[in-house]
DNA sequence: AACTGTGAAGATCTTCACAGCA
DNA sequence: TGCTGTGAAGATCTTCACAGTT
């Protein structure tokens, strides 16, 4: 399956369902836009709403981590952020380096979500010698020859590959090799990896593809459907599933 | 929930399930390399592995198609392609415009994926007058102003939102004014759309901060259990999850 | 009265395991 | 014999609905 590996009996570390691990992030977005307007707290109904979800679901969420609501009022904002940061292990430092600094890798080194939610990055790698000592995002780009010298200086688990596909299978080899032992994948293959390693895949063409499904239903059910039941509005994030026994392939540009 | 609208009963058109759909580009993408390595057949093993899937839920997905493949012998790689090209709605044309001309948008432009998959780019738009006219992956960018002519005139249904957060809502709004009904938002925030609108997120800092929490786990384990149950490798798509009441926000750079 | 926390029901998705066809 | 197609079991996720707490 997947990247050719056995997988976990099942994600759930410490009982927190993976469906709820990968909506903790978007409560903790919400939590953190309410904390910068000083709100002291909020309830399931308002917070579900801030952060697109069903208050039921959220309240289910929130229940894994423990009771930190109270009843008749609802959640204290500083400290959910703190038990989500401290859940999501954002309370620490995560050196990331990002292999392959086109227009998708500068966009990603530029990205400003990263320091505010405990992520630093280490390096830029790139494998054109001529970007070399280029700075990107206030960061010099270094060879590829240096990747695990600079895993190993730096402590970095987490990797980030937006190269080309041809080029990611082998970046992944030696991101592994180097000791990273969690990769998001920006390219369009499916990596193999060995037991003990994450990998997640971002694909801008499987998005796509999937909004031309529902488009093109959408068509159809015009010319169909009276009236009687129109499709809805849908919000889907491509984060959430990703299921505990992880068997999907990765994807995307470079 | 979600953007703040409901969602469809079940976004099962026609009886495909959502994570079905969500797969099937990941399909599609290994019958491609291999219709172009001209191998003429595939069994579910082998595509599943190719896939990164296991066999029982291929067979399963494609059972939903219809019956494409042949006992004792496998699945015609060309007929395949093409059933599921059709299926996903990718045998038409797709015009897309891409909102937002940074480095991600610029990425975006530049991937190479999309035409042959049946999207076409049919404009770059940013607000900034400075970039107009200036030619991003061989197109030229518009500005903003131009936005509902564009979608008018090209008939465009599906918009790729690559902007700073803070503008994402109000292009949102005019994306979908024009007549656009299918969204990819990959600024972190979450989309208020009208029903019969669809919306998908990426957010790179949601997909690193869910690698963070089993990164985190998987260093807690090693003090932790001998080595009965250590944790395996793990592929998680970015796409799959997606429910299909779509009720997760969106998410990432800009 | 307001709102959380949660058992239980329901829906969806995955995996098994084997019948059935080439 | 080999491999697909699928009913049925199992696992996970979502939603309901209300008891419990402030």
């Amino acid at each position: 399956m997947a990247t050719g590996r056995t997988h976990r009996p099942a994600t759930r570390s410490r009982g927190i369902p993976e469906a709820t691990v990968a909506r903790l992030p978007l409560y903790l977005r919400a939590l953190t836009a309410l904390s910068e307007r000083s709100v002291p707290t909020v309830s399931s109904e308002e917070l579900a709403a801030a952060a697109g979800v069903n208050s039921a679901k959220l309240r289910k969420d929130f229940s894994y981590l423990g009771s930190y609501g109270t009843r008749g009022v609802g959640y204290d904002v500083e400290y959910l952020v703190y038990q989500i940061s401290r859940e999501l292990g954002l309370t620490q430092d995560w050196p990331v380096v990002i292999v392959g600094i086109g227009n998708l890798g500068a966009a990603l080194a530029n990205y400003g979500g990263f320091a505010s939610r405990g992520f630093r990055v280490a390096a830029l790698i790139d494998a054109d010698p001529a970007m070399a000592g280029k700075p990107v995002a206030g960061i010099p780009v270094q060879h590829t020859d240096e990747l695990e010298k600079i895993i190993e200086d730096n402590g970095v688990s987490i990797g980030v590959i937006a190269t080309p596909a041809g080029a990611a299978q082998q970046v992944c080899d030696r991101l592994v090799a180097g000791g990273v032992t969690s990769i998001l994948n920006f390219a369009p293959t499916v990596l193999s990896v060995p037991d003990g390693v994450d990998v997640r895949k971002v694909d801008l063409s499987i998005e796509l593809q999937i909004l031309a499904f529902h488009e093109q239903r959408k068509a159809g059910e015009e010319t169909a459907a009276g009236d009687g039941a129109r499709p809805a509005a849908t919000t889907r994030d491509a984060s959430a599933d990703q299921g505990p026994d992880g068997d999907v392939p990765a994807v995307m540009p470079a």
